[in-house]
DNA sequence: GCGACAG
DNA sequence: ATCTTGTCGC
Protein backbone atom coordinates (compact mmCIF):
# COMPACT_ATOMS: atom_id res chain seq x y z
CA UNK A 1 0.00 0.00 0.00
CA UNK A 2 2.71 2.04 1.05
CA UNK A 3 4.78 1.26 -1.86
CA UNK A 4 1.73 1.75 -4.16
CA UNK A 5 1.76 5.68 -3.06
CA UNK A 6 5.40 6.16 -3.48
CA UNK A 7 5.57 4.58 -6.69
CA UNK A 8 2.53 6.42 -7.90
CA UNK A 9 4.38 9.62 -6.82
CA UNK A 10 7.22 8.61 -8.56
CA UNK A 11 6.04 8.19 -12.14
CA UNK A 12 5.00 11.93 -12.60
CA UNK A 13 2.60 12.95 -10.21
CA UNK A 14 5.43 14.67 -8.18
CA UNK A 15 6.19 16.90 -11.11
CA UNK A 16 2.60 18.33 -10.80
CA UNK A 17 3.09 18.96 -6.93
CA UNK A 18 6.38 20.68 -8.33
CA UNK A 19 3.92 22.89 -10.86
CA UNK A 20 1.64 23.91 -8.23
CA UNK A 21 3.94 25.24 -5.63
CA UNK A 22 5.60 26.76 -8.05
CA UNK A 23 2.05 28.73 -9.06
CA UNK A 24 1.64 29.13 -5.35
CA UNK A 25 5.11 30.93 -5.22
CA UNK A 26 3.57 33.36 -7.66
CA UNK A 27 1.44 34.64 -5.16
CA UNK A 28 3.83 35.52 -2.10
CA UNK A 29 4.08 39.60 -1.38
CA UNK A 30 7.57 39.85 0.47
CA UNK A 31 6.39 43.17 1.75
CA UNK A 32 5.24 43.47 4.94
CA UNK A 33 1.70 43.71 5.02
CA UNK A 34 2.37 44.75 8.85
CA UNK A 35 5.05 46.97 10.39
CA UNK A 36 6.71 45.55 13.28
CA UNK A 37 5.42 47.78 15.78
CA UNK A 38 1.89 46.80 14.37
CA UNK A 39 2.16 43.83 15.37
CA UNK A 40 -0.25 42.52 17.58
CA UNK A 41 -0.24 38.61 17.99
CA UNK A 42 2.44 35.83 17.01
CA UNK A 43 0.71 32.19 16.08
CA UNK A 44 3.00 29.18 16.47
CA UNK A 45 2.78 25.99 14.66
CA UNK A 46 4.20 22.60 15.31
CA UNK A 47 2.62 18.76 14.61
CA UNK A 48 3.07 15.30 16.41
CA UNK A 49 2.55 12.18 14.42
CA UNK A 50 1.52 8.88 15.65
CA UNK A 51 0.48 5.48 14.19
CA UNK A 52 -2.88 3.42 14.88
CA UNK A 53 -3.47 0.31 13.47
CA UNK A 54 -1.31 0.80 10.63
CA UNK A 55 -3.01 3.79 9.94
CA UNK A 56 -1.00 7.73 10.53
CA UNK A 57 -2.26 10.31 11.91
CA UNK A 58 -1.17 13.71 12.69
CA UNK A 59 -1.99 16.58 15.47
CA UNK A 60 -1.37 20.36 14.76
CA UNK A 61 -1.30 22.71 17.21
CA UNK A 62 -1.61 26.79 16.74
CA UNK A 63 -0.82 28.85 19.92
CA UNK A 64 -1.98 32.27 19.63
CA UNK A 65 0.59 34.70 22.20
CA UNK A 66 0.45 38.22 22.57
CA UNK A 67 3.07 40.46 20.89
CA UNK A 68 5.79 40.99 22.21
CA UNK A 69 4.75 39.91 25.89
CA UNK A 70 4.32 36.17 24.88
CA UNK A 71 1.05 35.48 26.89
CA UNK A 72 -0.87 32.61 25.52
CA UNK A 73 -4.28 33.81 24.34
CA UNK A 74 -5.32 30.72 22.49
CA UNK A 75 -4.90 27.23 21.60
CA UNK A 76 -6.15 25.82 18.66
CA UNK A 77 -5.78 22.03 17.25
CA UNK A 78 -6.45 19.70 14.45
CA UNK A 79 -6.32 15.69 14.10
CA UNK A 80 -6.97 14.05 11.14
CA UNK A 81 -5.50 10.91 9.26
CA UNK A 82 -2.26 11.46 6.97
CA UNK A 83 -2.05 9.66 3.77
CA UNK A 84 1.30 11.92 2.07
CA UNK A 85 4.74 10.29 2.56
CA UNK A 86 7.80 12.61 4.38
CA UNK A 87 9.67 13.64 1.03
CA UNK A 88 11.87 16.51 1.38
CA UNK A 89 10.67 19.69 -0.70
CA UNK A 90 7.36 18.23 -0.84
CA UNK A 91 6.28 18.96 3.16
CA UNK A 92 3.51 20.82 2.81
CA UNK A 93 1.75 18.24 0.99
CA UNK A 94 1.87 16.36 4.43
CA UNK A 95 1.69 18.78 6.90
CA UNK A 96 0.02 21.92 5.33
CA UNK A 97 -3.90 21.18 5.24
CA UNK A 98 -3.58 20.40 9.19
CA UNK A 99 -1.58 23.28 9.52
CA UNK A 100 -3.65 25.34 8.42
CA UNK A 101 -7.30 24.44 10.09
CA UNK A 102 -5.29 24.53 13.65
CA UNK A 103 -3.95 28.15 12.95
CA UNK A 104 -8.14 29.29 11.13
CA UNK A 105 -9.30 28.75 14.74
CA UNK A 106 -7.11 31.14 16.70
CA UNK A 107 -6.25 33.10 13.87
CA UNK A 108 -6.92 37.19 14.92
CA UNK A 109 -5.85 40.54 12.97
CA UNK A 110 -2.85 42.21 13.11
CA UNK A 111 -0.75 38.12 13.23
CA UNK A 112 2.02 36.70 12.18
CA UNK A 113 1.84 32.99 11.63
CA UNK A 114 5.86 31.46 12.76
CA UNK A 115 5.68 27.79 11.22
CA UNK A 116 8.48 24.79 11.81
CA UNK A 117 9.23 24.92 8.31
CA UNK A 118 11.14 27.06 5.36
CA UNK A 119 9.16 29.82 4.17
CA UNK A 120 10.57 31.22 0.41
CA UNK A 121 14.10 29.63 1.29
CA UNK A 122 12.80 26.27 -0.95
CA UNK A 123 13.82 25.16 -4.36
CA UNK A 124 10.37 26.14 -5.85
CA UNK A 125 10.34 28.96 -3.10
CA UNK A 126 7.69 27.42 -1.62
CA UNK A 127 7.93 26.17 1.78
CA UNK A 128 5.24 24.79 4.33
CA UNK A 129 5.53 28.44 6.03
CA UNK A 130 4.65 29.69 2.51
CA UNK A 131 2.14 27.28 2.09
CA UNK A 132 -0.01 28.54 5.06
CA UNK A 133 0.87 32.20 4.69
CA UNK A 134 -0.77 32.09 1.06
CA UNK A 135 -3.45 29.92 1.78
CA UNK A 136 -4.99 32.02 5.18
CA UNK A 137 -3.98 35.49 3.21
CA UNK A 138 -1.52 36.17 6.52
CA UNK A 139 1.66 37.10 7.16
CA UNK A 140 3.79 34.34 7.96
CA UNK A 141 7.66 33.34 8.65
CA UNK A 142 9.42 29.61 8.31
CA UNK A 143 12.03 28.63 11.05
CA UNK A 144 13.81 25.49 11.12
CA UNK A 145 16.51 23.80 12.72
CA UNK A 146 18.46 22.11 9.13
CA UNK A 147 19.16 24.30 6.20
CA UNK A 148 17.12 23.21 3.27
CA UNK A 149 18.05 25.92 0.41
CA UNK A 150 20.05 28.79 -0.18
CA UNK A 151 23.64 29.62 0.25
CA UNK A 152 24.68 31.51 3.39
CA UNK A 153 27.98 31.55 5.54
CA UNK A 154 28.04 30.21 9.08
CA UNK A 155 27.21 32.65 11.71
CA UNK A 156 29.50 32.10 14.93
CA UNK A 157 28.69 34.60 17.29
CA UNK A 158 25.57 34.57 19.76
CA UNK A 159 23.26 36.50 17.99
CA UNK A 160 24.77 36.91 14.44
CA UNK A 161 22.85 36.14 11.67
CA UNK A 162 24.10 35.64 8.17
CA UNK A 163 22.19 36.64 5.08
CA UNK A 164 20.64 33.23 3.06
CA UNK A 165 20.55 33.97 -0.78
CA UNK A 166 19.46 32.41 -4.15
CA UNK A 167 20.44 35.46 -6.16
CA UNK A 168 18.61 37.75 -4.07
CA UNK A 169 18.39 37.68 -0.05
CA UNK A 170 15.73 35.03 0.98
CA UNK A 171 16.14 34.35 4.61
CA UNK A 172 18.74 34.58 7.11
CA UNK A 173 20.97 32.21 9.47
CA UNK A 174 21.17 32.82 12.85
CA UNK A 175 22.98 31.74 16.37
CA UNK A 176 20.77 31.84 18.94
CA UNK A 177 23.28 30.95 21.49
CA UNK A 178 26.97 30.10 21.63
CA UNK A 179 26.43 26.56 22.10
CA UNK A 180 23.80 26.60 19.69
CA UNK A 181 23.73 25.38 16.25
CA UNK A 182 22.33 28.11 13.65
CA UNK A 183 18.39 28.25 12.86
CA UNK A 184 16.83 29.13 9.31
CA UNK A 185 14.60 31.58 8.92
CA UNK A 186 12.72 32.66 6.03
CA UNK A 187 9.44 34.60 5.08
CA UNK A 188 6.66 32.49 4.30
CA UNK A 189 4.35 35.39 2.89
CA UNK A 190 3.32 39.11 3.03
CA UNK A 191 6.43 39.95 5.65
CA UNK A 192 10.09 40.88 4.08
CA UNK A 193 13.30 38.78 5.28
CA UNK A 194 14.15 41.72 7.54
CA UNK A 195 11.55 41.70 9.67
CA UNK A 196 10.68 37.77 9.57
CA UNK A 197 14.02 38.22 11.37
CA UNK A 198 13.30 40.79 13.78
CA UNK A 199 9.97 39.16 15.19
CA UNK A 200 11.91 35.38 15.01
CA UNK A 201 14.62 36.89 17.37
CA UNK A 202 11.80 38.73 19.24
CA UNK A 203 10.54 35.29 20.68
CA UNK A 204 13.57 33.65 20.77
CA UNK A 205 14.84 35.06 24.47
CA UNK A 206 17.00 32.08 25.97
CA UNK A 207 16.17 29.56 24.08
CA UNK A 208 17.51 27.98 20.78
CA UNK A 209 13.71 28.12 19.05
CA UNK A 210 10.36 30.60 18.79
CA UNK A 211 8.88 30.32 21.90
CA UNK A 212 5.75 29.79 20.60
CA UNK A 213 7.04 27.09 18.31
CA UNK A 214 8.23 25.62 21.34
CA UNK A 215 4.57 25.46 22.80
CA UNK A 216 3.30 24.80 19.86
CA UNK A 217 5.05 21.55 20.21
CA UNK A 218 4.46 20.93 23.47
CA UNK A 219 0.72 20.87 23.21
CA UNK A 220 0.78 19.38 19.77
CA UNK A 221 2.31 16.44 21.76
CA UNK A 222 0.35 16.63 25.25
CA UNK A 223 -2.74 16.18 22.55
CA UNK A 224 -1.34 13.31 21.08
CA UNK A 225 -0.75 11.23 23.83
CA UNK A 226 -4.86 12.57 25.19
CA UNK A 227 -5.65 10.66 21.76
CA UNK A 228 -3.79 8.05 22.11
CA UNK A 229 -4.93 7.19 26.16
CA UNK A 230 -8.51 7.84 25.12
CA UNK A 231 -8.24 4.93 22.75
CA UNK A 232 -6.75 2.60 24.96
CA UNK A 233 -9.33 3.31 27.42
CA UNK A 234 -11.92 3.20 24.92
C1' DG B 1 25.73 10.55 -12.82
C1' DC B 2 26.15 11.52 -7.57
C1' DG B 3 24.92 13.61 -3.45
C1' DA B 4 21.81 16.71 -0.64
C1' DC B 5 17.46 17.03 1.15
C1' DA B 6 12.56 21.15 6.29
C1' DG B 7 9.38 17.68 9.41
C1' DA C 1 8.77 13.45 12.67
C1' DT C 2 9.41 8.88 15.68
C1' DC C 3 11.87 4.97 18.31
C1' DT C 4 14.67 5.77 23.27
C1' DT C 5 18.74 6.34 28.65
C1' DG C 6 21.87 8.19 30.25
C1' DT C 7 25.07 11.72 30.20
C1' DC C 8 28.40 15.73 29.44
C1' DG C 9 28.55 20.68 29.95
C1' DC C 10 27.17 25.65 30.62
Amino acid sequence: MLEDRLSSLRDGSLDKLAELQKRIAEEVVLEDALSYEEIKYVVGVDQAFFKKNDEEFVVSAAVLMSFPELRIQEVGVDFRKVDFPYIPTFLMFREGDSAVEAVKKVLRERTVVIVDGSGIAHPRKCGLATFVGVALKNPSVGVTKKPLYGKFEEPKRSGESKGIFDGKLIGYAYKPCARCKPIYISPGNMISPETALKVVVATIRNYKLPIPIREAHRMANREKLNYLSDFDSS
